[in-house]
RNA sequence: GGCGAGGUAGCAAAGUGGUAAUGCACUGGUCUGCAAAACCGGUAUGCGCGGGUUCAAUUCCCGCCCUCGCCUCCA
């Protein structure tokens, strides 16, 4: 199968996902800093990220996908001081949370998970080297930092120019920064933080004296420790672009030999009823607050997709409205697509199935049959899915030729090999899908149910008027009816 | 000011040098006592504005307007 084209940051150009191996595609996300829940402006670039490996994974390719937790920085330190909890004990909580919620979000969890805490040695290591090197420099309080000015290739990625770097917004705000008075240039960023009274506990030994190491700092040494000093590709949110990752390629490319990362995947950023949605605005969902709402992960994934990753999202509740009936449309046709066993040999796979699917209450599992590793009718669907993760246009591909299969005319096999195509679909985005809405058992209160065969009786009774009046009082009353040849199913408005 | 993303139907969102996917919503029909569901249709002479190139532009070029993001620790 062909590789997925992306688009990378650095060239700015769409590059082949070929894995620098030969085999195996190796990338590094950034992951959260765990002071809190995640929201889901967080999350729709873990999401991006999801797609991403899903299609490379579909399309034959193994990954090794790294992604950090960090766990120590102003934020952690401060909020586990408010908490009155130990750092670990603060982090590893939401650390816990995250993961839940990655799981609800049908996030394939990263091969390796490393801790910015549990690496201290090697971010010390790190900036040893740089030191050596003449790339850093300890100022006299004992924090450390990094001299830009030694590393030519500085704002390649951002493509900002050295004048650029020291204008701009912060400036103002910069001087009262008290790293102002330490550095030797505006420009350069810490290493290594000098421990402070307001750190409490939190601090750790080095060759500069105590402290902790700087939010740059992890991502490289942890890289280098499990990636190595070349490896496929990094990603994260636009907003990390400069000046996170253009000092990660700093550090690196400064402390080894290698070129870091080959290739750059940056993820828009999700805006909220057309703004921008941030922590420190407080606009911001978490899971649990769609939850609340009736939203399901599921749904909130859709939305998180329904865009390309590279434009900016606007999300709305109408947006999740939207999502639920696309779903309830996708697993219509899917159980539409539903056939008994194609040939006697395959009969004992699709009884395991039906039980699972039984089981799951609610949640089927796409591409849980062998049979899905082709896209099948949905071709077209997987190609655009190849050129830059168009999860938009392999949506509209998606239904397209649902609209265009006469499903139920469809001969056994072909349906099959439709709905294996379908979850090979699914499964590369990472849909699962819901139970379809008149199969969800409701309990209907005694009363309601009552009313409800009143009705079906005086309709038996070819009264309409009567008929009608009650299922105005049961829609009154938030429940609608809807019948059948053979009886009425009472389901909430 | 610099860098970047974007302006496509009521909402959302793809896409292409040859005349606009798809989802939601709305709507006509079939079916139904009526509905619902299902199925079959319809809904942008138009793709921010003004020029230009071309046989042909929403798609390429130039100018302009507007929105949003980043510019030292926010995915």
């Amino acid at each position: 199968m062909p590789a997925l084209k992306l688009h990378d940051t650095l060239t700015r150009t769409d590059r082949e996902t070929t894995p620098l191996d030969g085999k195996t595609l190796r990338f590094y996300c950034c992951g959260p800093t765990v002071y809190g829940p995640a929201h889901i402006g967080n999350f729709r670039t873990f999401v991006a990220q999801d797609v991403m490996r899903r299609v490379v994974e579909a399309s034959g390719t193994p990954t090794l996908h790294v992604r950090n937790i960090t766990d120590v920085d102003d934020k952690t330190i401060r909020d586990s001081q408010k908490a009155g909890q130990s750092l670990l004990d603060f982090t590893q909580g939401w650390t816990q949370k995250f993961h839940i919620d990655c799981a609800a979000l049908n996030l394939l969890p990263p091969h390796i998970e490393p801790s910015a805490v549990a690496h201290i040695p090697q971010q010390v290591a790190m900036i040893e080297k740089l030191v050596a090197g003449g790339h850093a420099y300890a100022a006299a309080d004992g924090s450390v930092y990094f001299r830009v000015s030694s590393f030519k290739d500085y704002g390649k990625l951002s493509h900002l120019e050295d004048r650029e770097l020291r204008l701009g917004a912060s400036e103002a705000a910069s001087a009262t920064d008290r790293d102002e008075y330490t550095k030797d240039s505006l420009t350069d960023f810490a290493l290594w933080k000098a421990r402070k009274p307001e750190d409490g506990e939190n601090f750790w030994p080095s060759p500069w004296g105590e402290g902790r190491p700087g939010w740059h700092l992890e991502c490289s040494a942890m890289i280098l420790e499990y990636l190595g000093e070349d490896f496929d590709l990094h990603s994260g949110g636009v907003d990390l672009i400069f000046p996170h990752h253009e000092n990660e390629i700093a550090q690196s490319c400064c402390s080894t030999h290698g070129h870091f990362a080959h290739h750059w995947m940056h993820v828009a950023h999700l805006m909220v009823d057309g703004g921008k949605m941030s922590k420190s605005i407080g606009n911001l969902y978490t899971l649990e607050d769609l939850a609340k709402r009736g939203y399901s992960a599921v749904e909130v994934r859709y939305v998180l997709i329904s865009g390309h990753y590279s434009a900016t999202l606007n999300f709305t509740m109408h947006s999740l409205d939207s999502a639920r009936q696309a779903l309830q449309k996708l697993a219509k046709a899917d159980k539409a697509l539903e056939r008994g066993p194609p040939s006697p040999q395959h009969s004992a796979d699709s009884d395991n199935s039906a039980t699972g699917q039984k089981e799951g209450a609610g949640l089927r599992s796409p591409a849980a049959g062998s049979e899905a590793r082709a896209p099948g009718p949905f071709a077209e669907a997987w190609e655009t899915l190849l050129h830059d993760l168009n999860v938009p246009g392999a949506m509209g591909a998606i239904f397209g030729v649902l609209n265009k299969l006469k499903l139920a005319a469809l001969s056994p096999e072909e349906a099959t090999a439709a709905r294996n195509g379908l979850h090979f679909m699914l499964n590369a985005l990472g849909l699962t899908l819901p139970a379809i809405a008149d199969e969800a058992a409701t309990d209907v209160p005694a009363d309601i149910q009552a009313l409800a065969q009143q009705r079906w009786d005086a309709k038996q009774a070819k009264d309409w008027a009567a008929a009608d009046i009650l299922r105005k009082q049961l829609e009154a009353s938030g429940w609608l009816i809807k019948d059948s040849k053979e009886g009425f199913t009472v389901i909430a408005k």
